[in-house]
DNA sequence: GTTGGTGCAAAGTGTTTGCAACCTC
DNA sequence: GAGGTTGCAAACACTTTGCACCAAC
Protein backbone atom coordinates (compact mmCIF):
# COMPACT_ATOMS: atom_id res chain seq x y z
CA UNK A 1 0.00 0.00 0.00
CA UNK A 2 1.06 3.51 -0.99
CA UNK A 3 3.09 4.75 2.45
CA UNK A 4 1.59 7.98 2.29
CA UNK A 5 -2.18 7.12 1.72
CA UNK A 6 -3.48 7.60 5.27
CA UNK A 7 -2.02 10.58 5.53
CA UNK A 8 -3.33 11.97 1.84
CA UNK A 9 -6.37 11.27 3.58
CA UNK A 10 -6.36 13.21 6.07
CA UNK A 11 -5.33 16.23 4.21
CA UNK A 12 -8.13 15.72 1.78
CA UNK A 13 -10.17 15.37 4.57
CA UNK A 14 -9.83 18.68 5.69
CA UNK A 15 -8.20 17.64 8.46
CA UNK A 16 -4.84 19.17 10.25
CA UNK A 17 -1.89 17.17 10.08
CA UNK A 18 0.01 17.88 13.06
CA UNK A 19 3.24 16.32 14.28
CA UNK A 20 1.44 14.36 17.02
CA UNK A 21 -0.81 12.74 14.13
CA UNK A 22 1.77 11.97 12.22
CA UNK A 23 3.71 10.38 15.04
CA UNK A 24 1.25 8.11 15.83
CA UNK A 25 0.45 7.15 12.27
CA UNK A 26 4.29 6.23 11.93
CA UNK A 27 4.34 4.53 15.53
CA UNK A 28 1.22 2.29 14.41
CA UNK A 29 2.77 1.64 11.15
CA UNK A 30 6.30 0.59 12.37
CA UNK A 31 4.92 -1.69 14.96
CA UNK A 32 3.38 -3.71 12.16
CA UNK A 33 0.62 -5.02 14.38
CA UNK A 34 -1.45 -4.70 17.45
CA UNK A 35 -0.74 -1.36 20.15
CA UNK A 36 -2.26 -0.82 23.00
CA UNK A 37 -3.15 2.81 23.72
CA UNK A 38 -0.30 2.48 26.45
CA UNK A 39 1.93 1.38 24.38
CA UNK A 40 1.49 3.79 21.60
CA UNK A 41 1.37 6.78 24.13
CA UNK A 42 5.23 5.03 25.32
CA UNK A 43 6.66 4.73 21.61
CA UNK A 44 5.43 8.05 20.08
CA UNK A 45 6.85 9.89 23.30
CA UNK A 46 10.12 8.83 22.54
CA UNK A 47 9.77 10.71 19.25
CA UNK A 48 8.06 13.62 20.51
CA UNK A 49 8.65 14.42 24.12
CA UNK A 50 5.76 16.70 25.10
CA UNK A 51 3.46 14.01 23.86
CA UNK A 52 0.12 13.62 26.19
CA UNK A 53 -1.62 10.77 27.38
CA UNK A 54 -4.82 12.60 26.41
CA UNK A 55 -3.40 13.57 22.62
CA UNK A 56 -2.58 9.76 22.38
CA UNK A 57 -6.31 8.88 23.42
CA UNK A 58 -7.58 11.42 21.40
CA UNK A 59 -5.67 10.97 18.11
CA UNK A 60 -6.27 6.92 18.36
CA UNK A 61 -10.12 7.72 18.46
CA UNK A 62 -9.98 9.96 15.39
CA UNK A 63 -7.56 7.67 13.44
CA UNK A 64 -10.30 4.91 13.96
CA UNK A 65 -13.26 6.99 13.35
CA UNK A 66 -11.22 8.71 10.02
CA UNK A 67 -10.79 4.69 9.37
CA UNK A 68 -6.81 5.03 9.26
CA UNK A 69 -6.90 2.79 11.99
CA UNK A 70 -8.39 -0.30 13.28
CA UNK A 71 -9.71 -1.06 16.47
CA UNK A 72 -9.58 -4.71 17.98
CA UNK A 73 -9.66 -6.92 21.33
CA UNK A 74 -6.02 -7.72 22.48
CA UNK A 75 -5.78 -11.01 24.85
CA UNK A 76 -5.92 -9.25 28.22
CA UNK A 77 -9.38 -7.17 27.29
CA UNK A 78 -7.65 -4.43 26.38
CA UNK A 79 -8.49 -2.71 23.13
CA UNK A 80 -5.29 -2.33 20.46
CA UNK A 81 -4.80 -0.53 17.57
CA UNK A 82 -3.48 -0.80 14.32
CA UNK A 83 -3.24 0.39 10.69
CA UNK A 84 -5.82 -0.32 8.51
CA UNK A 85 -4.33 -1.77 5.23
CA UNK A 86 -5.68 -4.96 3.85
CA UNK A 87 -8.47 -7.32 5.10
CA UNK A 88 -6.95 -9.25 7.23
CA UNK A 89 -7.28 -11.55 10.79
CA UNK A 90 -4.84 -12.54 13.63
CA UNK A 91 -3.89 -15.99 15.45
CA UNK A 92 -1.99 -15.06 18.70
CA UNK A 93 -0.80 -17.56 20.03
CA UNK A 94 -1.57 -16.77 24.01
CA UNK A 95 1.88 -18.58 25.50
CA UNK A 96 4.43 -16.64 23.28
CA UNK A 97 2.98 -13.84 21.61
CA UNK A 98 3.66 -15.24 18.49
CA UNK A 99 1.21 -13.67 15.27
CA UNK A 100 -0.21 -14.83 12.36
CA UNK A 101 -2.24 -13.49 9.75
CA UNK A 102 -5.66 -15.16 8.03
CA UNK A 103 -6.72 -13.56 4.85
CA UNK A 104 -9.78 -12.54 5.06
CA UNK A 105 -11.45 -14.60 2.26
CA UNK A 106 -10.77 -18.08 4.90
CA UNK A 107 -13.70 -15.88 6.60
CA UNK A 108 -16.38 -15.01 4.18
CA UNK A 109 -17.91 -18.75 4.15
CA UNK A 110 -18.03 -18.60 7.66
CA UNK A 111 -20.01 -14.99 7.62
CA UNK A 112 -22.40 -16.22 4.89
CA UNK A 113 -23.45 -19.08 6.81
CA UNK A 114 -24.20 -17.11 9.77
CA UNK A 115 -26.31 -14.84 7.50
CA UNK A 116 -28.27 -17.97 6.23
CA UNK A 117 -28.78 -19.51 9.87
CA UNK A 118 -29.39 -16.15 12.32
CA UNK A 119 -29.72 -13.44 9.92
CA UNK A 120 -26.65 -11.76 11.21
CA UNK A 121 -24.28 -9.61 8.95
CA UNK A 122 -21.27 -9.93 10.36
CA UNK A 123 -18.75 -6.87 10.53
CA UNK A 124 -15.85 -7.85 8.74
CA UNK A 125 -13.83 -5.73 10.79
CA UNK A 126 -10.33 -7.38 12.21
CA UNK A 127 -10.99 -10.09 14.30
CA UNK A 128 -8.28 -11.93 16.90
CA UNK A 129 -8.32 -15.67 17.21
CA UNK A 130 -6.40 -16.66 19.95
CA UNK A 131 -4.73 -20.32 20.06
CA UNK A 132 -1.58 -22.43 20.43
CA UNK A 133 1.50 -21.56 17.83
CA UNK A 134 3.12 -24.50 16.49
CA UNK A 135 5.88 -24.30 18.74
CA UNK A 136 4.12 -23.93 22.01
CA UNK A 137 1.46 -26.68 21.12
CA UNK A 138 3.89 -29.09 21.82
CA UNK A 139 5.41 -27.77 24.95
CA UNK B 1 -27.44 -29.10 32.23
CA UNK B 2 -28.21 -30.04 36.14
CA UNK B 3 -28.67 -26.67 37.25
CA UNK B 4 -26.49 -27.61 40.74
CA UNK B 5 -23.67 -29.09 38.24
CA UNK B 6 -21.70 -26.26 39.18
CA UNK B 7 -21.67 -26.36 42.73
CA UNK B 8 -21.40 -29.95 42.91
CA UNK B 9 -17.84 -28.94 41.18
CA UNK B 10 -17.02 -26.68 43.63
CA UNK B 11 -17.81 -28.66 46.39
CA UNK B 12 -16.19 -31.97 45.30
CA UNK B 13 -12.88 -29.62 44.39
CA UNK B 14 -12.31 -29.03 48.37
CA UNK B 15 -13.41 -25.15 47.63
CA UNK B 16 -15.96 -23.70 50.42
CA UNK B 17 -19.70 -22.75 49.52
CA UNK B 18 -19.88 -19.27 50.69
CA UNK B 19 -23.15 -16.93 50.23
CA UNK B 20 -20.91 -14.48 47.95
CA UNK B 21 -20.18 -17.63 45.56
CA UNK B 22 -23.15 -18.60 45.36
CA UNK B 23 -24.74 -15.43 44.87
CA UNK B 24 -22.16 -14.29 42.03
CA UNK B 25 -23.29 -18.14 40.58
CA UNK B 26 -27.08 -17.23 40.76
CA UNK B 27 -26.42 -13.70 38.91
CA UNK B 28 -24.17 -14.75 36.36
CA UNK B 29 -26.90 -18.12 35.22
CA UNK B 30 -29.65 -16.00 35.69
CA UNK B 31 -28.19 -12.73 33.48
CA UNK B 32 -28.25 -15.98 30.81
CA UNK B 33 -25.34 -13.57 28.38
CA UNK B 34 -22.54 -11.41 29.74
CA UNK B 35 -21.92 -9.83 32.74
CA UNK B 36 -18.78 -7.24 33.25
CA UNK B 37 -17.47 -7.94 36.63
CA UNK B 38 -18.80 -4.14 37.39
CA UNK B 39 -21.92 -5.24 36.47
CA UNK B 40 -21.86 -8.65 38.18
CA UNK B 41 -20.60 -6.23 41.10
CA UNK B 42 -24.21 -4.06 40.79
CA UNK B 43 -26.57 -7.47 40.70
CA UNK B 44 -25.09 -9.41 43.29
CA UNK B 45 -24.43 -6.47 45.42
CA UNK B 46 -28.55 -6.17 45.74
CA UNK B 47 -29.10 -9.90 46.64
CA UNK B 48 -25.78 -9.52 49.41
CA UNK B 49 -25.62 -6.06 50.11
CA UNK B 50 -22.67 -6.16 52.20
CA UNK B 51 -20.84 -7.12 49.10
CA UNK B 52 -17.61 -5.95 48.03
CA UNK B 53 -16.20 -5.14 44.60
CA UNK B 54 -12.90 -7.21 45.75
CA UNK B 55 -14.91 -9.85 46.63
CA UNK B 56 -16.89 -10.04 42.86
CA UNK B 57 -13.19 -9.95 41.20
CA UNK B 58 -11.52 -12.54 43.33
CA UNK B 59 -14.68 -14.82 42.88
CA UNK B 60 -14.91 -14.02 38.90
CA UNK B 61 -10.74 -15.04 38.66
CA UNK B 62 -11.97 -17.92 40.86
CA UNK B 63 -14.39 -19.34 38.93
CA UNK B 64 -12.60 -19.08 35.50
CA UNK B 65 -10.17 -20.87 36.61
CA UNK B 66 -12.53 -23.46 37.98
CA UNK B 67 -13.73 -23.45 34.99
CA UNK B 68 -17.10 -22.86 36.10
CA UNK B 69 -17.29 -19.22 33.96
CA UNK B 70 -15.79 -18.36 30.99
CA UNK B 71 -14.38 -14.92 30.15
CA UNK B 72 -14.57 -12.85 27.12
CA UNK B 73 -14.19 -9.85 25.36
CA UNK B 74 -16.99 -7.48 24.96
CA UNK B 75 -17.33 -4.19 22.46
CA UNK B 76 -15.66 -1.87 24.27
CA UNK B 77 -12.99 -3.61 25.54
CA UNK B 78 -13.60 -5.02 29.31
CA UNK B 79 -13.74 -8.44 30.08
CA UNK B 80 -17.16 -10.09 30.26
CA UNK B 81 -18.16 -12.83 32.41
CA UNK B 82 -20.72 -16.11 31.66
CA UNK B 83 -21.59 -19.68 32.93
CA UNK B 84 -20.25 -22.18 31.37
CA UNK B 85 -22.09 -24.12 29.71
CA UNK B 86 -22.41 -25.68 26.41
CA UNK B 87 -20.22 -24.72 23.85
CA UNK B 88 -21.33 -21.78 21.82
CA UNK B 89 -20.66 -18.81 20.81
CA UNK B 90 -21.95 -15.33 20.59
CA UNK B 91 -23.07 -12.77 17.42
CA UNK B 92 -23.94 -9.47 19.08
CA UNK B 93 -25.73 -6.87 17.25
CA UNK B 94 -23.49 -2.97 17.35
CA UNK B 95 -26.83 -1.66 17.02
CA UNK B 96 -29.99 -2.81 19.36
CA UNK B 97 -27.54 -5.41 21.73
CA UNK B 98 -29.47 -8.59 20.27
CA UNK B 99 -27.76 -11.78 21.01
CA UNK B 100 -27.89 -14.79 18.93
CA UNK B 101 -25.59 -17.89 19.34
CA UNK B 102 -23.92 -20.46 17.03
CA UNK B 103 -23.20 -23.74 17.44
CA UNK B 104 -19.50 -24.13 17.99
CA UNK B 105 -19.34 -27.12 15.45
CA UNK B 106 -19.91 -24.62 12.32
CA UNK B 107 -16.65 -22.65 13.61
CA UNK B 108 -14.41 -26.45 13.99
CA UNK B 109 -14.52 -26.51 10.04
CA UNK B 110 -12.69 -23.23 10.36
CA UNK B 111 -10.24 -23.89 13.18
CA UNK B 112 -9.41 -27.20 11.37
CA UNK B 113 -7.88 -25.29 7.97
CA UNK B 114 -5.99 -22.35 10.30
CA UNK B 115 -4.71 -25.66 11.74
CA UNK B 116 -3.86 -27.14 8.00
CA UNK B 117 -2.45 -23.50 6.62
CA UNK B 118 -0.52 -21.70 9.72
CA UNK B 119 -0.24 -24.72 12.31
CA UNK B 120 -2.05 -23.22 15.00
CA UNK B 121 -4.43 -24.84 17.39
CA UNK B 122 -7.25 -22.17 18.31
CA UNK B 123 -9.00 -22.69 21.86
CA UNK B 124 -12.34 -23.34 21.15
CA UNK B 125 -13.68 -21.13 24.09
CA UNK B 126 -16.29 -18.52 23.59
CA UNK B 127 -16.12 -16.11 21.16
CA UNK B 128 -18.13 -13.40 20.36
CA UNK B 129 -19.05 -11.92 16.50
CA UNK B 130 -20.53 -8.60 16.40
CA UNK B 131 -22.48 -7.29 13.44
CA UNK B 132 -26.08 -6.06 12.84
CA UNK B 133 -28.87 -8.67 13.68
CA UNK B 134 -31.74 -8.57 11.14
CA UNK B 135 -33.78 -5.71 12.48
CA UNK B 136 -30.83 -3.05 12.57
CA UNK B 137 -29.12 -4.40 8.80
CA UNK B 138 -32.74 -2.82 7.69
CA UNK B 139 -32.58 0.50 9.39
C1' DG C 1 -9.80 -25.25 65.56
C1' DT C 2 -7.89 -24.39 60.74
C1' DT C 3 -7.40 -22.07 56.98
C1' DG C 4 -9.56 -20.38 53.06
C1' DG C 5 -12.46 -16.34 51.99
C1' DT C 6 -14.11 -11.83 52.79
C1' DG C 7 -14.41 -6.82 53.98
C1' DC C 8 -12.10 -2.70 54.22
C1' DA C 9 -9.20 0.71 52.62
C1' DA C 10 -5.80 2.22 49.82
C1' DA C 11 -3.16 2.35 45.83
C1' DG C 12 -2.41 1.22 40.99
C1' DT C 13 -3.63 1.44 36.14
C1' DG C 14 -5.99 3.03 32.22
C1' DT C 15 -9.11 6.48 30.22
C1' DT C 16 -11.81 10.76 29.77
C1' DT C 17 -12.83 15.71 30.19
C1' DG C 18 -12.64 21.08 30.66
C1' DC C 19 -10.27 24.84 29.46
C1' DA C 20 -6.70 27.97 28.03
C1' DA C 21 -2.90 28.25 24.82
C1' DC C 22 -1.09 26.98 20.56
C1' DC C 23 -0.30 25.96 15.73
C1' DT C 24 -1.99 24.38 11.17
C1' DC C 25 -4.32 25.96 7.56
C1' DG D 1 -6.74 35.39 11.84
C1' DA D 2 -9.89 31.42 12.92
C1' DG D 3 -10.82 27.27 14.57
C1' DG D 4 -9.27 22.74 15.03
C1' DT D 5 -5.72 20.47 18.29
C1' DT D 6 -2.95 20.04 22.07
C1' DG D 7 -1.07 20.22 26.93
C1' DC D 8 -2.12 20.29 31.51
C1' DA D 9 -4.37 18.76 35.43
C1' DA D 10 -7.99 16.80 37.49
C1' DA D 11 -11.51 13.58 37.69
C1' DC D 12 -13.23 9.22 36.60
C1' DA D 13 -13.74 4.17 36.09
C1' DC D 14 -12.00 -0.17 36.76
C1' DT D 15 -8.97 -3.45 38.96
C1' DT D 16 -5.60 -5.16 42.32
C1' DT D 17 -3.39 -5.73 46.85
C1' DG D 18 -2.33 -6.18 52.11
C1' DC D 19 -4.01 -7.34 56.23
C1' DA D 20 -7.04 -8.43 59.98
C1' DC D 21 -11.28 -10.76 60.94
C1' DC D 22 -14.72 -14.19 60.07
C1' DA D 23 -17.03 -18.27 58.85
C1' DA D 24 -17.28 -22.90 56.19
C1' DC D 25 -15.55 -27.07 56.78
Amino acid sequence: MEPDFDIQKLRSGGFRLTPQRLTIIEVLREAGGHLSAQETYRHARERLPGLTEATVYRTLDFLTAQGVALMTHCGDGHLVYEIADQDHHHLVCRTCGQMAEIEHSLLQDLYDQFMRETGFLVETSHLTFFGQCPKCVDG
